[in-house]
DNA sequence: AACATATACTGCACTATGCAGTAAAGTCAA
DNA sequence: TTGACTTTACTGCATAGTGCAGTATATGTT
């Protein structure tokens, strides 16, 4: 069992879906929790059968099939053993960071278009969650009782991107005042944001720069 | 060629490494942008050398060899035209927030067990950039003139710490309040969150709870 | 001399992704 | 009403990536 076993698991608990249903439910609300692939998504509810902790029977619509999936007790014991191990660390996977890392291979544009990448993408998913909530102001939550845990987890969400938004800002001003991207070095306002980095402090709400 | 292979390539760019030392540069300097494992990154540079961007060949140390690895011309292109490629989107895996999202299985401590997982797991990343910055204060960068690439990359990893931490502190006031952790659904404080999110604006800054 | 730790990897089973392919049912417009 | 497009509803296959165990030498420490 991984746990995205126990992420599909968990929806089981919640109502019986067919294995469809499941996928795109699992895309749409643990996207940005659990970003899983669409096959991975139709195999880990047909591994829970052959574990016991789910059946499966075949319901027609017309001339097609689709195999509907329910939550044996098995199935409900294993989700609160779950409960008791130990959380996973979190994993950040952003390739423009490792762009930036490396970013002296290629010009101040090449990076400038990086960091337009990044905030497309994260403006994307930032629009996706408050399109959400403003869906459950308006027609309420798929599962009304448990409207709480889906906004605290989207206040994380929020959170992250705003942060990652004022960043975005910041290395825009910062990139501003470099003559290229290579043999820039330990300049004094890379000096003056280690020491803040040392000490644990974000840097990006600092005055733009100090003055020399 | 995956971002993987690209990541390997563009270290070998800076100078030669033994597979060793390349996993083990990876997995110090990129953990945080790009996880990999261990295995992947010994195998990474295999597939470069059968591709024509590396050569490789053996060095002893005794009675002990070791695999040196060496860009080619053909790689440093390779590097180039990846440089004009778009970039991936990010990808945040958080068991924690899945957790979250499925608390209502468990207890509310169970669900502040989560939390603290989270807040030891990012301390101790946090910790890490913080320590690797007083370094480059103390004994310098090992590739000196690239110390501003290092650093603006370090102040998005703080900047995103930070801003978990808060979060953390704020969702464990919010829970707080929870009498339990299922059946609470659409409170007054869930709907004035719910407001403030679908502005995509940050709720982690606002005041405890609004008096009811 | 014994032991731990760092160096320096490889094999293998399993997990996960991306893409292509298949096919029926619904939907809208010329 | 027919043709085009989208949605429903998946499966197969090659490749990417992980985790763990295993192998063996070198170096520093008690």
């Amino acid at each position: 069992m991984t746990t995205s076993s126990y992420a599909i698991l968990a929806l089981l608990d919640l109502r019986p879906w067919t294995g469809y249903e499941l996928t795109h439910q699992a895309q749409r609300s643990l996207r940005y929790a659990w970003p899983k692939s669409e096959r991975l998504l139709y195999s880990e509810p047909k591994k829970l059968v052959t574990l016991g902790y789910a059946t499966t029977h075949q319901e027609a619509t017309g001339n097609r099939s689709s195999n509907v999936y329910e939550i044996t007790d098995s199935g409900r014991r294993a989700l609160t053993e779950w409960t008791g191990s130990r959380t996973r660390p979190p994993r950040f996977e952003i390739e423009a960071l490792l762009r930036l890392l490396f970013a002296d291979h290629g010009s101040i544009d090449d990076l400038r278009r990086t960091l337009d990448e990044l905030e497309a993408d994260i403006g994307e998913q930032h629009d996706a969650i408050a399109e959400l909530m403003a869906s459950y102001l308006d027609d309420g939550h798929p599962f009304p009782q448990r409207t709480h845990l889906s906004v605290l987890f989207a206040t994380f969400q929020i959170e992250m991107f705003t942060s990652i938004e004022r960043w975005i800002d910041f290395a825009r001003t910062e990139i501003d005042q470099w003559p290229a991207t290579e043999d820039l070095g330990m300049t004094e306002r890379t000096a003056a944001l280690i020491g803040l980095l040392a000490d644990g402090e974000s840097a990006v709400s600092i005055s733009p720069t100090t003055p020399s």
